[in-house]
DNA sequence: GTGAAAGCGCTAACAG
DNA sequence: CTGTTAGCGCTTTCAC
């Protein structure tokens, strides 16, 4: 077992002192008015024996991890773990590593990643909050500890956030399908407080009644049963035969959204247009393609990260900011009736 | 802000020794003989403030910083996100949290993050390593750190891993197009030494040598772009009219195959047949849905923690363990020609 | 049964 | 310009 060496050693061996190397090691030698031949020799001696400052007495004496804390809802999601590989990317070239929790949306769990953040000492917080957390997350900030929210207002809070426009992209959405001439459009959603599926059905009603049609709205419960989610979509579309467009709140709700379609035997675009909100690699492959609205992924990464990084840097008092971005309505085959327009 | 308050405040307010308090907290009380009543004062205590004891202090101390390092070569793949997240479900139990870091299947990133990682003090590394890594983990495990490998093997190392039979899978994917009917099976994979990768061309061949057939193989280059990899593999199957199925070796490739194969024009399942390995929640929804291979994926997790556990716990000296499992093929339409089986 | 004290590896104020 | 030293908060040996 190799001995882990440390900065006594470096020091030792250099017959300087520790502080001497600690100073070079953080790039306050010359502030210090250390040499450049002695920083030179302690640089190229570290480098030599692959010497690296232990991170845990770092994180005692100074109080921070070099860590940052991401919670949100699913680490298995897509639209998740896409960002988490972003923010990974760019937080490890500011010398950053991410620990990260899955909340389930559930507000104790998230409390308690909270708390073992907290313990682990997390220089700083990425969140997508799940409801009713808003009194952690000001404690927090009260603390002084840098958090970003994403994905999720939290409404009634001050703090730095980056969104996307839900109400819009649904509203689009909705718009989209009665541009192609679909009449009846029924919204599927999931049963949550969740602020951004409230502003997505909020843009489809909004719509709608300025279309002069009336709203329909099927809510699925959200770890619901795969089979029971199909078997209500299926349910639905049998006891609504008129409805000819659905438009699915989540790529999660598509899923069994898809396949209940399929299972009623209706053809997509012709007999029932589809859109989904948040858009899926393999979506341009089936047949017909499906049109979905995406979310600014690359975009949402750096301006979490951008206001992360000026919280960490910043010491003086600076505003929340809170940042909405646009999505996008990738139009592909399932909302375009072929009569229409397109080819399947 | 809140003063976060130490073993030290509590001992203070209490009347009673750091030592006392330290003892309780780790649950060594009764065997130093710290009384129940003082016991349970203290935890009542702490409970009521809230403390936690701090986890960098705890870290330095002891050497154990409760974290364990994940390294894959990319989180936002569906497969390893999926993974991750189990991990988390089964070492957060466990009282651990999760770093983790993106290899890109590279041996200079993977090098850099075991450096990190070490820095970090984690206790335990998960790893789907490399190729060429093979000295830094030998370094890690002479240094008496727990390693667990998983997805792919090391061989000439002598290591805990969970693998899955990547030769087994792709054998019996060849077989069972083979048994459909399908005479020319092309495989498409990943131009890559990836040992996982070498095993499932090496069952693909077998089984169409045994066949009397005689293998061919499609490489696409690893971060190769979408539109070259689709356009290499339209060619190929423009040039070798008489392919009538394909054999993807990942996912990933057959996202991009799908494509060429639908922009050919060619019917899945009658006129090409499709295997997948690595199923995907989709491919139930394609029409015709698309046959897959599966790994077993909660298996490996629990066989992942389950050896990181005992490397944990163990203090002794313990034979490293090479565990195997099984795929699964999950038959659906895209293999199995209408004329003789199925519906689209 | 309980407490004092050493020390994990590092940073930074303060001496010299 | 460089070194001495005092902790950061915790665990654990050893003495009372």
């Amino acid at each position: 077992m190799k001995k882990k060496l440390s900065i006594k050693d470096i020091a030792e061996q250099l017959n300087v002192s520790k502080t001497t190397v600690s100073f070079v090691l953080n790039g306050k030698a010359s502030e210090n008015g250390v040499s450049q031949a002695m920083q030179r020799k302690v640089l190229s001696y570290i480098e030599k024996v692959g010497y690296r400052p232990n991170k845990m007495a770092q994180g005692l004496r100074t109080g921070k991890s070099k860590t940052i804390g991401m919670m949100v809802e699913d680490i298995s999601d897509t639209f998740f773990s896409t960002i988490a590989r972003k923010f990974e990317e760019i937080l490890t070239t500011k010398g950053y590593k991410i620990i990260y929790g899955s909340t389930e949306n559930n507000t104790d769990v998230t409390k308690e990643l909270i708390r073992v953040f907290r313990n682990h000492q997390v220089d700083g917080y990425i969140i997508a909050p799940p409801p009713g957390i808003e009194e952690d997350i000001k404690a927090l900030i009260e603390d002084g500890v840098p958090v970003i929210i994403f994905d999720r207002p939290l409404t009634e809070l001050d703090v730095d956030s980056v969104l996307v426009d839900n109400y819009r992209g649904a509203y689009k959405a909705t718009q989209h399908l009665l541009a192609n001439g679909y009449k009846n459009i029924v919204m599927v959603t999931l049963l949550s407080e969740q602020t951004q599926m409230r502003e997505r059905e909020r843009g489809y009603r909004q719509c709608v009644e300025e279309a002069g049609g009336k709203p329909a709205i099927l809510k699925i419960r959200y770890h619901e049963k795969k089979e029971k989610a199909i078997a209500d979509i299926e349910q639905y579309l049998k006891n609504n035969r008129k409805t000819d467009a659905v438009f699915f709140a989540t790529n999660y709700l598509a899923e069994n959204g898809l396949e209940a379609i399929a299972n009623c035997k209706l053809a997509i675009a012709d007999r029932i247009g589809v859109v989904v909100f948040d858009d899926s690699n393999w979506f341009r492959l089936f047949k017909p393609s499906i049109t979905a609205i995406s979310q600014p992924i690359e975009a949402i990464c750096t301006e979490v990260t951008n206001l992360l990084m000026e919280r960490l840097e910043q010491k003086k008092e600076i505003a929340p900011k809170a940042i909405v971005l646009p999505t996008n309505m990738i139009i592909r085959n399932s909302s375009v009736p072929v009569k229409k327009a397109g080819r399947t």
